[in-house]
DNA sequence: TTTATATCCTATTAATTTGGTAGGATTAGT
DNA sequence: ACTAATCCTACCAAATTAATAGGATATAAA
């Protein structure tokens, strides 16, 4: 499941990257119009702008805009951030490996297979699930 | 991620698809085999029994064995048992379906589309993990 | 230079989930 | 009766998640 962090994370994003083209977005405009809490969505902009997703402007007028293109921002990134990793077990995990404890062989473990395929499959899609491709199925979905 | 509930669930019942020809096997020796604790095993072979994927037989010489054959069990039962849903989003989930409350319009909602066809993908893979396709893939590592 | 409106920074808290224990009642084979 | 097992109810501790509080700092415009 991803975290309300992650979902509120990628909301945001869709938002901004959809009204890139005015001025730096204030997190109090993002807050009232996705209806997520103010303080929470600060620290959350905050934590995509040091992992430099975002960029932002202070004072007045100031806000967040997206650092790169809408392309190059993708689910699994904003997963990662939030959540760590994608992986069923972090023994799998690209970015987060750990040994599983209760794992006796590593190599020849089975579900540890198992995960392995799905964690390639599924971080696959979450990285073709740019913010560009989220905004474009939106689009084809409300046809 | 899948919680330490489903992976000792797994290994436990992996361990007793091996030993099926024997006598149940009792929670203790389990416990000792697999370095699981002990009271929290109990606790997850009573749910697996109450969910009818394992039988008991109480008293002496008594224990735990599978309900079904070991093709009849797979990861995607004992994942929903413990951790509930499998997919990335609630209002994609085909067992544990709940709206996404931040969420406007499930039709045209970018992320879950791309969340379902991850469920997809995950759901088919996880039921093709039988116990049976568990320890065939053990054993070809061993190789 | 004041004011309005932003982000930035540090800390704290509340709620939920996860992982695990404790202690005894009940059942059944020898 | 004894032994070794499941069953049952309750409890607890640690970790994670979801937020809130309160002010410091920066910046554009009046």
């Amino acid at each position: 499941m991803l975290s309300k962090k992650t979902k509120y994370a990628i909301n945001a994003l869709v938002y901004i990257a959809k009204n890139k083209n005015e001025q730096p977005i204030s997190v109090s405009r993002i807050s009232e119009d996705q209806h997520i809490p103010l303080k929470f969505l600060e620290s959350i902009l905050t934590e995509l702008k040091n992992s430099r997703i975002l960029n932002s402007t202070k004072g007045k007028y100031g806000g967040y805009s997206l650092n790169g293109t809408p392309e190059s921002i993708d689910m699994a990134k904003v997963m990662r951030l939030f959540d760590g990793a994608i992986a069923l077990l972090p023994c799998v995990s690209e970015n987060f490996y750990l040994r599983c404890e209760e794992c006796f062989d590593e190599e020849t473990c089975g579900i540890r297979q198992i995960a392995m395929e799905i964690r390639n499959e599924t971080v696959k899609r979450l990285k073709a699930a740019t913010l560009t491709d989220i905004i474009k199925r939106e689009e084809k979905l409300k046809k």
